[in-house]
DNA sequence: ATGCACCCTGTAGTAACTATAGGGTCAAGC
DNA sequence: GCTTGACCCTATAGTTACTACAGGGTGCAT
């Protein structure tokens, strides 16, 4: 299998896949009389693997972790279960901030008029350090 | 004002600081006989519209944006809540994306179970590219 | 005179790719 | 048998918004 088929079949770039197999996250895989990578189905399910993860999230640190504990198959999972739950963690702390910049940027919108910039609601909520009176969590 | 007590004075790194101002955002100050920056108060109130921007989410181009139309002091207010508003659209869309995300990663974590990693229900749960039934060769 | 905190410039590093330059390979069509 | 186009190769630089040095100068107190 070439790389573009393999790119083609995980909805990857090439330069992303050469980039994954450059940061030892993919192995070599053998090489045509051209020189061309040439890739197994092994391959493929750790390239998948790693998309998924990436997909869901998790760093490229994380991915790694991932994969060295999935290798070793006899592991016990809490591993694993530790790496996924605190990145379950982060994300919902991500939800939690985005969610009080949303009602922030909300609240300043609101106060949006027909003005000039010279009175714009916006323009000086922006001028203040220290949050608007109007903000809460 | 030196750079060190704005820095302090807005919560902001002194690399920073310079960063902004090597990117035209921040116009350079007066130097001392020491060649020392020599700030006044509107750069600190430049600064800190910056910094609210920036804390609010905005990318720097953005920033740059909302900072010329700041500047031009008689323009209609539109342009600028032009751009706040699509910033507030991309916000809500990455908090949808991020709840999904999470309901994903909630999923995985609740098949958690005892076992070892040769049956472990997220390990096999991250091999799916699509969606999670059956592993086929 | 010495120490220390602060300032300066310039460069490189971070995350995870993406894009470009400058070249080689292969199968198909004329 | 030669060209065209799609594909492959390596190596390097660019992206975002900083952050972290390295190597040096300044100002003030002891």
């Amino acid at each position: 299998m070439k790389i573009g088929e393999l790119a083609k079949a995980t909805d990857t770039k090439v330069e992303t896949i050469r980039y994954y197999e450059a940061e030892g996250l993919l192995p070599q895989p053998a090489r045509t009389q051209a020189n061309y990578r040439d890739y197994e189905l092994s391959h493929l399910e750790r390239l998948m693997f790693i998309r998924r993860s990436r997909d869901l999230g998790f760093t490229l640190k994380s991915v790694r972790e991932l994969l060295t504990l999935a290798d070793d198959n006899d592991d016990p999972c809490d591993a694993v279960d530790e790496v996924a739950s605190a990145h379950l963690l982060a994300v919902e702390q991500k939800i939690a901030d985005l969610t009080a910049l949303r009602d922030e940027l909300s609240t300043m919108l609101q106060c949006s008029g027909d003005g000039t910039v010279g009175d714009c609601r916006i323009i000086s909520s922006l001028a203040l350090r220290s949050l608007p009176t109007t903000v809460e969590r």
